[in-house]
DNA sequence: AATTTTCGATTACAACTGTAGTCTAAAGCG
DNA sequence: CGCTTTAGACTACAGTTGTAATCGAAAATT
């Protein structure tokens, strides 16, 4: 199911998940700030993630038009998830404390976060 | 640095987390409950574990006697922050909230994250 | 219509990974 | 003191990943 989508294939799904469809000279475009890959490059790493099964594409005259399938939202779910199960038991908290600690956590990130836990602490009513 | 530690990897590691110094032979004794990896296949992998600079070994008689010279702690810590860097734009809540929507957090896990936040809060008085 | 450009498809190729096997020397056994 | 076991060193080999290049067909240009 949810296969390996290797850190080159995440930004090209980066792409593709701030806005679709899109040719693959339109991903090479926008790769091209971050990255510097040919357009040979982005279009290996299309074809891989549609082998995959992770992302997809129209055709559009003799071009293709490439969309994701998978959403960024399952995508950090399972791998959010399984960070967590690897490193912590599957405990939220400590993941928590390492960012807190690793980095600093600032006063909005704080006050978000209490805001999390009141609504999620309201589902358990 | 730090240096990209394989799933494999990391779990030779997770075995010197927890005990260490270990020989080659012991460590793949606490493995085979998990997997069912060779002798030579774990040596490989403390081999390059080695070379990544991740552990390191002190001699015993004629066989080495392997820890970790990377912390859990730390590790953790990377691994953590670069999936929140990627994911999430560095920040918490959202990383927090796939947790809480993925799996969903015990009650538990929120009183312990409720108390962390308190914890975090007072260190910016 | 002939030439150049542009697509996607196929192929390349080295480094890294998973998963060992072989080689050599030392250590213990008989 | 030879024979077997055991350690680490070195080698192997297919699959994955990063990073393209080449090929053949269709489209655009001249």
């Amino acid at each position: 199911m949810s296969e390996q989508i290797t850190k080159a294939e995440f930004e090209v799904m980066d792409v593709l998940w701030a806005k679709s469809p899109l040719a693959a000279s339109e991903i090479a475009d926008r790769l091209s700030t971050s990255n510097s890959w040919s357009l040979k490059t982005v279009k290996t790493l299309l074809s891989r993630l549609v082998d995959k099964g992770a992302a997809d594409h129209e055709t559009e005259g003799r071009r293709f038009l490439y969309y994701p399938i998978i959403t960024r939202q399952h995508y950090a779910q399972s791998v959010t998830s399984r960070l967590a199960d690897q490193l912590f038991g599957g405990r939220a908290a400590p993941l928590v404390a390492h960012l807190a600690e690793g980095r600093g956590l600032t006063p909005d990130d704080l006050y978000e976060l209490e805001q999390l836990i009141k609504d999620l602490k309201r589902e358990y009513d």
